[in-house]
Parts: structure tokens; sequence; C-alpha cells
DNA sequence: CTGAAAGCGCTTACAG
DNA sequence: CTGAAAGCGCTTACAG
């Protein structure tokens, strides 16, 4: 396998024509291969099938050279980089300019005459040149990049966050680097790596807790950082008012008539699962219903998982049914992917929702409405928007106040309540059809 | 408002002694705002507070001048960046070497004395420096990043892909970039402003049709690009065996009994749609049963979308069941959204699943679970994985030959066919309980 | 208005 | 083994 490769010597020789080659030389690595490097001056795009013509030419010399370490010709064959890019270099030539005025053409300078503008416009088409992001990155010191950390797909919940998240994103010229988050432990070291790494221009957080110390590290380094449904006393963050909701939720729940009211919870490090519960035993409290710890099922006994996920809810639910005296008639489930289970538990124990079991859950995802599943809308989209709004306002401009804003959520009665506006004619009780 | 704004001047005077300044200036902008301009040579992160402090003692030689601008003195203000960032230079001089050194030890370079490199790691350790990732990538010619384009989340179908292909590539130190195609006339046009960015080492694409003349670009340019869900001749494609899966589907309700089969297909331009009606038709034919055009359902007509949606599937649902003779009695659903909006409109019209209509869906998603709808479960994470691994082989060698390998379908046997291994006790029909 | 040059922060042949 | 220098492909004060 025989490779010639071309490379761009740009000051060599300041005085060296274009298109001069400067040098041929080979060398014989490992497994017979053979390299021939091929330096030359001032190598456009446009005109490597004319260096290739000469190094044809020129073709007596080398295969001498080859024979010198026994090896036959066998043509050119051009290294990976097949096609040279063409470079900022090429179009200056190209249109007879200093790369100078090309960059300014290309970044829309007005100190630069309409007509070499137009000049330098068409050399560019004609290249089909368009400029090394991350040169353009290095020299402006700006990436165009902005960084999304957000736990594990755990599904459902993301999509309209991140979908909201990248149209908005887009819009504003960014493009979007992924970075999800296996542990919650990892998310401190992985923000001091993109922090160091200034490979973006501001980072977006969902669902994450950050640590103070790295909260004060990003301010200091003033690389900007918006949380979305998270909160940092020092950083812009945009929450749902879970407390609100869970408070509505549990007083729906109430309204319908139920006075021994449950309640699935996931782990409380989570700060959502938390306000959750506070707003639960405020509702509870507010209508002067007692509060009963062995109805509380925390749902993360399941796996070292924070507890939203539909296993947690399934377990959870089991336990609850198993409780043999004040067992609830109505329960708040902390998320909607932890009702699904709870529903499936209710279902194989022979009961029938709501009229055995009524249930309200949260977060509204598009699961809900199959399972009829009354629960608490959260408007992730609009979250979302607002959030990357902000960061983009403090990308250009670092030293913003720190803005907190929650959005409230807002009570979808379906038919797990019984309280169905349609009739519960839609109801899921299959198990007992 | 004041700024103080401090600029490295590397090689301003290779004479200049370290943390010398060279020059100090103001200008005023517009609205009153003070620029204090400090040009100081070789300063070091970790040397800052030094310079402010030298800053300070000359603090009555700035006061005299801003009393010239007839603007009061009130502090010193760094500017935006307000923690320089730590860079090769600054450890170089902390550990009193070369910056190629540096640069040599952080790249486990054999060509270093273990002593020297361990002094550098402690250089480094002290100063926290990490490499700054655009520079490294200019250098290198090589980002770490991938880029991957799938069209609009559509949700479900993406979120198992997305979560292997993350894993994956993280695993071998890469990080994603985010492209999301919001029509897919967009494909070509965004993998060229991809390629010719060159912000990325490689490029994944989901699901998404590759016009030929941007495959011969990438081929030329040597830029990787692997298909998952899709196929390109000329590109490594990954993709699911959609006419064997579409075959087993119509077959199995064939062998429970079904005569009057129909099929509710997507835009037969989306290539899964298209062979999944190819493989339907042949299964019928493979049973001689007659083909009825009448029975087909592309449900397209809602929007400008693909098909491949909820309401699509309602809508489509509804006109098989209006047709007055021959209805089917079992139904092939290209895809389990689809499935989802027929099952809806089957409820609506007080039928039941799969006594009254049977229905096979495609594509597996969780919903499917809640749905107890029999359909083919596509291998995602596995062709996730395998795309990825083959991206990655192929950074490494871009001519290897092209590769391409289709994943089986397996057909999961629920409720919505009445075929269950578990019973027919958890059927959907709700609507008539 | 324009070109030449310094700089963005790294890597790596080259010459000790 | 190590330092000095050229290069990666751009932008932008600076000096005409």
């Amino acid at each position: 396998m025989k490779a010639l490769f071309l490379r761009r010597i740009q000051k060599l020789d300041p005085d060296s024509r274009p298109l001069e080659l400067m040098e041929t030389q080979i060398t014989v690595p490992g497994t017979g291969e053979v390299l021939i490097r091929v330096a030359a001056c001032g190598i456009c795009h446009t005109e490597l099938d004319e260096i290739e013509g000469r190094l044809r030419q020129n073709r007596k010399s080398l295969t001498k050279r080859l024979a010198f370490c026994k090896l036959p010709w066998k043509g050119f064959h051009w290294k990976a980089g097949h096609h040279m890019a063409v470079t900022i270099y090429d179009v200056a030539r190209h249109a007879g300019v200093g790369i100078g005025t090309v960059s300014r053409a290309m970044n829309n300078s007005t100190k630069i005459r309409p007509e070499t503008k137009a000049r330098i416009r068409k050399a560019v088409r004609e290249l089909k040149y368009r400029p090394h992001a991350l040169a353009r990155a290095l020299a402006l010191q700006k990436t165009g990049l902005i960084a999304i950390l957000l736990p594990v797909f755990t599904g459902y919940f993301y999509i309209e966050l991140l979908k909201a998240i990248q149209r908005e994103i887009s819009q504003h010229g960014y493009d979007l680097v992924l970075y999800s988050i296996l542990q919650s432990g990892r998310t401190g070291p992985c923000l001091r790596r993109i922090l160091k790494e200034r490979r973006v221009d501001g980072v977006l957080v969902l669902s994450l807790q950050i640590p103070d110390a790295v909260a004060q590290l990003f301010r200091r380094s003033g690389l900007p950082v918006v949380l979305a449904d998270g909160m940092h006393q020092k950083l812009d963050s945009f929450f749902v008012e879970n407390e609100q909701g869970a408070f509505e939720a549990a007083s729906y729940l109430i309204a319908m008539g139920h006075s021994r009211i449950g309640m699935i919870d996931a782990r409380l490090s989570s700060p959502p699962a938390h306000s959750r519960l506070i707003g639960f035993r405020k509702a509870l409290a507010a209508h002067h219903i007692p509060w009963d710890p062995g109805s509380l099922i925390i749902s993360d006994t399941v796996s070292e998982k924070d507890g939203f996920n539909r296993e947690a809810g399934y377990e959870a639910m089991k336990r609850l049914l198993a409780l043999k005296k004040n067992r609830p008639t109505g329960i708040f489930i902390s998320s909607d992917i932890q009702a699904a289970g709870a529903v499936q538990a209710i279902r194989e124990a022979g009961l029938g929702i709501p009229d055995d079991m009524a249930i309200v859950g949260f977060d509204d995802i598009e699961l809900a409405e199959y399972l009829g599943l009354t629960t608490m809308h959260q408007p992730l989209s609009e979250m979302g928007e607002t959030a990357v709004h902000r960061l983009i306002q403090r990308i250009g401009d670092p030293d913003l106040p720190v803005l907190h804003r929650g959005f409230e959520t807002r009570l979808v009665i379906r038919q797990s309540c019984g309280g169905s506006r349609q009739g519960a004619s839609q109801s899921l009780n299959g198990a007992r059809s």
C-alpha cells in the first residue's frame, strides 16, 4: 500500500513561488508500507491535480528511490484526508487579496469596500469555502456550542423539555452538546471538565443538583450556567412549583371525598420528591386530615436509582395494598411513571380504579393520557424556552443578576379519581372487564 | 462602570521580565464606560493578585487620568472572563520547563524523563490545569466530538437508540453533538455544513436519507458517516429488517385465523414504511390471501409529517372502520405510536380488541406494553451499539470497506390479537367494561 | 479600505 | 530527553 501525503507549508520560504515542491521523501514504517511525503508551498485545494501531475512527471526519481527500498511502484494514493479542505488562504489567493480582507468579508465588517467584498464572496462561492469552526472559535473565544447536562434519559420527561430547548437554541445559532449523567455524583466532575475544556459558551443543567463549590467556580469563571427543573441560590434557575402542584393534587383527592390519603414518593434527596412531600403534607394539614406516616412509601428501595421509575411505583403500591388497617383509598404518586407501575399493582390485586383506589400522578407525560391518569401537568416547553432565553442573555452579559422563576403546574383531570368530566367510560379497569 | 482588562502579550518582547506591565491605557466608549487596558508580559493565572496589587499602587496615576476624563474612580473591576484560564504556558513556567515538554507530559509521550514528567504533573495538579479542548483539537485535527443527526424527537423510538449510542460513545471518550432535523429536506444541507465546519470526527445519522451527492462528498472528504436505522449503498448502514418483520407480523395475524387483513402504513417515501408494506404483501401472497387495496390506508393525510404519529393512526383506523363491506378483522399497523391512535379509534367505535379487531404493531416502544399491544420488537440498543462501534473503527481507518448489516425483529405477543400466552385478562377493552 | 503580523492554546517534527 | 519554532485556521488591532 502506498500513500502520497501532501502537506501544506505556509511560511517555509516567503519567496518561493506558489505550487513549488519543497521536498519529497520516503519513509518505510513497519509492514512494507510506503509513505511519500511531499511538502509544497501554498498548495491550494483546487490545484491538487496539478501537483499530482508534477509528481507523476517526477516519477522516475521516485521509482528509483523505491527500488532502493526494494519496493515496487504502484502508483499514487492520496492519504486519508483525501481532499484537503479549502482554507481562508485559498480564498485569499483566489480573490487576490490578503486573508484579513477575506475574514472581514466573511464577517460583514463595515470596513471593506463593496466591490472587494463582492469579489471575495464570489471566490468563496467558487471554492465552496466555509470557515473551520474550531479555528474560528479559538480566535473568537466563542464556540457556538451549548452543553446540556441531564440524568440518563429516564425517558418521557425529557423529550418535551429537550425538544423545546433544541428548537430555541438552534434558533439562536447554537448547537447542543449532550452530556448525560449516569450517577448524580458525576454532575460536579462533569461540570468541572466542561468548564476547563472550554468547548462550550454556556451550560444548561436539567434536573441535577450542582455542588456549591462548582457553582462558585462557574460564577468566577464567567461561563454561564442555567438550571432548568432545578434550583441553586447563586445560579439562574427555572423550576416547577412542585409544592404547589402536590398541594393541589392532594387537595383534589380530598375534594373527591377521600379522607385516608397516602403518598408514593421518590427518594427525598431528590428536590422535587422532597417538595412534593411538603406540598402533600400541607394540603392534609390545611384540611385537618391527620398525617399517617404508614401510608407514605418512599419507593427507592428497589434499586440504586432515585425511585422515579415504574418498578419502584409497582413495589410501593404493593406495599400500600398490603396494609391491613387504615389502607388509604386515595394515593398521590410523585410521578406518572411510578403511577404506571402502581396501576399495574392495583390491577394485579384485582382492584379497580378509581372505585377501590383513586390515584393522582405528577408530570403529565404522554403515557398519562393512555392510562387515563389524573395528574399535574408541568409546563415543560415553556420552562425550557425560558431557560434557553436566559442562557443566551447571560452569554451576552455574564454579569446579569441571578434570576429565579417558578412555573405553576396545572391539574389535568382524567379518570383515575373518578372525577372525569367526560364520564368514566374510558377508565382503565381492564382487569375487571 | 469600570473595567480592568488584563491581556496577555506573549511574545511582545522576549527580554521583558515576567509580570512586567507593558502598558496601561484608557478608552472611553459610549455610555461613560471606562475601560482600562493593561497589557502585561507573561501574566500567569496564579499571579493575577500580584498584578492587581501593582495596579493599586499605581492608582494615583490612574486616578489622574480618570479625572482628566471627568470620571470618578470606583475601584477595580475584572472584565467578563473574570478568572483567566490556566494555559500550558503557566504550567511550563511553574514547572520551569518549555511548553513542548508540558505537552509531552500531558500526552504520555515516551520521550520524556520520568522525573520531569512527575514535576510537570505536580504543577498541573497545583494549577488545576486542563488543556483547552479547541486548541488541542485544532492542533491535533481531532475534535473528540461526534455529530448525531435525527428527525425531530418523535419520541419513544429514539430514546432507546440514543441511550445506547450515548453510552457507547462516551465509553470511547467522545461527546455527542445533537442535530435534530425538522424537515427531511434539511438533511443534506445540515450534513454539508457539518462536513465543512469540521467540528466533529464522525457523523451518526439516524433514520434519515442521505442524498447521493452528499454521500459522495463525505467519502471524498474522509469524514466518517454511519447510518443507523437507515441505508445507503456507499455508506456503512445498520438497519432493521423491516420486510422480515412485516412479513412475520402479517403471518401471525393469518395464523390467528384472520383472512381479511388490512394495513395502516405511513408515507411510502419513508423507507421503513415502504419495506413494511412489501413484507406485508409478501406474507399475504405466501398464504394465498388476495390483496385488497381498499384495506391499506396510508396515514399521512393528517399533516405534513410522515404519518408515524398517533393522530395519523387514529384517522386511518377511523377510515378502516368506516369500510362498509370486506372490513378487515385484523390490521397490521406500521408503528406502535400509530397503533395507539388506532386503539383509541376502535374504542370510540365501541368495538373490542381483539374480538372485533385484532392489531399488530411495530417498534415495541414502552407504550406497547401498557397497551397490551402485540408488536414487532426492534433490537435498537444492539443496532445503536454496533453503529457506534463501526464509526469508531472508521475514524481509526477511513479506508475500511463499506459495511451493511440488518437486524432481525422479533414478535412480542401480548393481548391485541388474542393470542396472549398469559390469557386475555389484561386486554385493553376499557371501553366495554 | 487593506495587508502584514500577532494572537487564540495547543502539538510535534527538528535540532540539539 | 528537551526547547525553540512552525503549524493548526481563523480574527483583529495596528499601521499604512
